[in-house]
DNA sequence: CCCTACCTGTGAAACGCTTCAAAAAGTTCG
DNA sequence: CGAACTTTTTGAAGCGTTTCACAGGTAGGG
């Protein structure tokens, strides 16, 4: 523990080989004897040698590792992200580690530069919406970066999912299932959310009057908000008071969702449909489960992996691409099925309560 | 981006002064005239340069980065691991990158693997209990690792919490608070519920006989076996019914509480006390907050940083320590306060419903 | 039996930085 | 003004790999 860790050279030594065959045996195997290869990795195995990747990455000029830098780990659609990065690194034979952001400008940027500084085979990065200039120098410097979940001004490769889309989708499902009086809860902070109002309002529009959209704007997007949320519903007559909810994230629509069904007055689906968004794990144990937009998170990191992959292998002949994805509706149980849609929920209702609530 | 990225000797050359100068800027600035300093300054600006960490590792022999590899990143218990870990290292002026072995032996195995070549300073591990013996080769070959959430055999530095402790302290509150009939829900594949049952048997012992203990094993520790536990619950007549019950985690007392309250004829926590383990925040837009046993999850990060970068920087004197601590309970909503103590809960009940739920 | 091809194995030359002994430049003081 | 320090700067020697032009050996063909 004291003393020097073997290298190269004390293996070749060792193996009565030359360093440039050990160098082999580790990266072109194919290129050595098996009787050779067995000597060397006898030895290997002997010392206990564990190649330097510093000397291996300086030496070689390229790394073989990513590096993911995320705004808010705590959010499991980023985790989905990771891990589909890390399903196409793995596939690739290279490695990824991870960087929580903490939706801190301070720590995103000393992040990057991190990364910049050790020379990362390529970055990815889910960014703060509002910290996409951080890329452009990086770019400039020649560091491989993917955007996920933005897409940042400039020559890079991004993917994303089509939010107005998502709302579109959202509030159809909705208005399919019979709702005609929509109500849109938010923060509008966020671009996101504000991209999704936009479809459904496009949704809404297309009924030609037939459906009407009230909207209501949040503080955030959590459990607590979806609450406020569902205090302000409660004390509405029967008249004004919607009957589908598009939640611009699940915890609100989680919130939303559990306090109405203790306070007994109204059922889900049944008196009030509720849509949430982003297949939030957070919500995975809602008393009713909730109908969500999933972003197909997996499937857009293992793309942005692939993105920054074929950039690195084919660096002459890759061009950028921006990749925008359709987000997908999850039917389960908080919102009514489609008006004639036998098909049950993909995920049954586990919560249901013994007894009927109480009317409306 | 085609051409060669500017090193060292390009700054030296465009600031006018050697080599040696330029390291000594970016490692001791305080060794350099203010004038000297600036010149480089201004041709590190001037040129973009960025320093290459793989070399600087390889010629400093040292690295400035820890590693952090975690048993399960979607657990946020060991997210707030990580924040602690990360506090303690950027206070050091070291870098700390994530990796998530996503319970896989394999995983586990090449993420160490990798940080070991990759000659990283140091490794915090909080790995799946049965993969222990992964840490010895690491530390013979003289590899600086920390072990998180469990104490491997041999001389490692390790930082846990005493879940018998917590065991018996959660037992002792629903005592303390009225309950004569506990009941234990938990999965007993977990070393941690196991030792949290030892804890609350413990506890119930000290009554001599005034408190009952029964013991429910569960498949996991999701709000499905919660729902499950609930289902047993209340198929029960109310002198078999528990009117405490200790989680195993937090997901199952979510779940439980949550079916319990819809359900409507038990209250919580009039009737049915539940306390849960780890404040994971994924149970916290419960319907009715969760008192629960809070692991100071990023203390123990702290703590396991702080003993890795000491065993970093006296490399001599240090000496391995084992810190156990003190699991803290966390009274919320879920569970009666303490027989005469009028403080309230740290938390506010902020579901309850509006209308009384029915006699039990 | 020689020539050509091919396959293995060789080792010096990078890679870009830190380190550190020694030289150079400044400073103090008699 | 110069000796005796102190502070600042210098640059060659590593760090442990990979790379690649080349040497040595083997086999097949003429």
């Amino acid at each position: 523990m004291e003393e020097r860790q073997p290298n190269v050279a004390d293996v070749a030594r060792a193996a009565g080989v030359s360093l440039g065959t050990v160098s082999n045996v580790l990266n072109n195997p194919a290129k050595v004897t098996p009787r050779t290869r067995s000597k060397v990795e006898a030895a290997i195995a002997a010392l206990g040698f564990v190649r330097n990747g510093t000397a291996r990455s300086l030496a070689a000029g390229t790394s073989r590792t990513l590096a993911f830098l995320v705004e808010d780990l705590t959010n499991t659609f980023f985790l989905d992200l990771a891990k589909g990065a890390e399903e196409a690194a793995q596939a690739a034979n290279l490695n990824i580690v991870l960087a929580n952001a903490d939706s801190r400008e301070d720590k995103q940027r000393s992040y990057l530069d991190l990364f910049e500084e050790e020379r990362v085979a390529g970055i990815l990065l889910a960014p703060r919406q509002d910290l996409l200039d951080q890329v452009a120098p990086l770019r400039y410097r020649g560091v491989r970066v993917v955007v996920l979940n933005a897409h940042p001004p400039g020559d890079v490769c991004s993917v994303e999912t089509d939010n107005v889309r998502g709302g579109y989708l959202a509030a159809q499902h909705l208005i399919a299932g019979g709702c005609r009086r929509l109500l849109f809860a938010g923060a509008h902070r966020f671009p996101a959310v504000v991209d999704r109002l936009q479809g459904t309002r496009r949704a809404v529009a297309e009924t030609g009057g037939e459906v009407t959209l009230e909207v209501m704007t949040t503080d955030g997007v959590t459990a607590d908000d979806g609450y406020e949320v569902a205090t302000v519903i409660h004390s509405r007559s029967d008249q004004d008071r919607p009957d589908g909810v598009i939640a611009g994230a699940d915890l609100l629509a989680l919130g939303l969702v559990q306090a109405t069904l203790v306070r007994g007055r109204l059922r889900v689906p049944e008196d009030l449909s509720v849509i949430g968004y982003d297949n939030n794990r957070e919500a995975w144990s809602s008393l009713v489960p909730l109908t969500t937009m999933d972003q197909a998170g997996v499937q857009m990191g293992r793309s942005a992996a692939e993105l920054i992959i074929d950039e690195l292998r084919n660096p002459r002949e890759h061009e950028h691409r921006r990749i925008v994805m359709e987000p997908i509706l999850v039917p389960k149980s908080s919102t009514r099925p489609l008006v004639g849609d036998p098909a049950p929920p993909a995920t049954p209702a586990r919560w249901l309560p013994e007894h009927a609530p109480g009317q409306a």
